[in-house]
DNA sequence: CAGATACCGGACAAAATCATCCGGTAATAA
DNA sequence: TTATTACCGGATGATTTTGTCCGGTATCTG
């Protein structure tokens, strides 16, 4: 569905969310890969993407790290995540893989793949981190394996 | 979505289905790669994925070719294609990468992803090679770029 | 039977993705 | 100011995916 990058910068938003919550608290890059069980180096580069995008803040130095603003929290989706980090292809490209389909020239598939992407794009559109940082916090949701 | 290798074993089973049709003719791999805009190689391993799975026949030597029985026609759905080529990642896991997401331990996303996935799912078991086929036939749908 | 055709199968190569390493730089604190 | 902390950025390497090449084999035709 998504790439390796894409889950983990997801993962890593959403973790960085839930922590920001609780009283601003800013979070290392080790705490977040041990969180999310994701290798360290690499959600390294993926949240360097996530701050260049403005998506997610960055403090270096001593009690330095990873935050959301409460801006942030409210108002970046995760159809942003996967955008700076996938880019469109998932959302708007054609299943079969036709640089051109739509319409005009459908594939033979368009017609029944429409609704699905149409509710995919609908999912990551009206889902903030924010909220699913609090469905974390909450219990509700989880972001990685607990034994 | 799908996987370049998926994407060409779809377009290239519809397309077999499309000629078998008309009187079983038969269809090589060259005619196949060129009115399907795939790579000729890269689409022949593809195509013994599915003949191996037995989604699709092959006959070798002068006249030979690839073509869809009657039967095959009628009962082999998108999902099996998919399956013999991309296996069951994209139908059944967790979109967020983790190993075990359910009800149990549901990511943040797990209800939200449910109706997608479970729509996708829907789509591909329900219509067969054959069908798309006649679609393409009648020009209803397109396997590849026409300016 | 002999030759041509066209799929089969394995080895090989290129590109994208996934992942690591390490020096540089900004920020904090003593 | 100096040392430490922790993100930044480029180089490098491993793995998977994508794509090519070529000899082997089955099949048809003359």
């Amino acid at each position: 569905m998504f790439s390796k990058a894409c889950e983990y910068g997801i993962r890593a938003a959403i973790y960085i969310g839930q922590q920001s919550a609780d009283g601003g608290r800013r979070v290392g890059l080790r705490d977040i890969a041990t969180e999310i069980d994701s290798p360290e180096a690499f959600t390294a580069k993926v949240l360097q993407q996530l701050v260049r995008a403005g998506l997610v803040t960055s403090v270096k130095g001593p009690a330095g790290g990873f935050a959301l603003t409460p801006e942030q929290q409210r108002t970046v989706t995760l159809r942003q995540v996967v955008l700076a980090i996938d880019g469109g292809q998932m959302l708007q490209g054609c299943a079969l893989g036709l640089t051109q389909c739509s319409a005009r020239q459908p594939c033979p598939l368009h017609y029944q793949f429409l609704p699905i992407r149409d509710q995919l794009n609908e999912v990551l559109r009206t889902h903030t981190v924010g909220e699913l940082a609090g469905k974390v916090h909450d219990g509700l949701g989880f972001l990685r394996q607990f034994s």
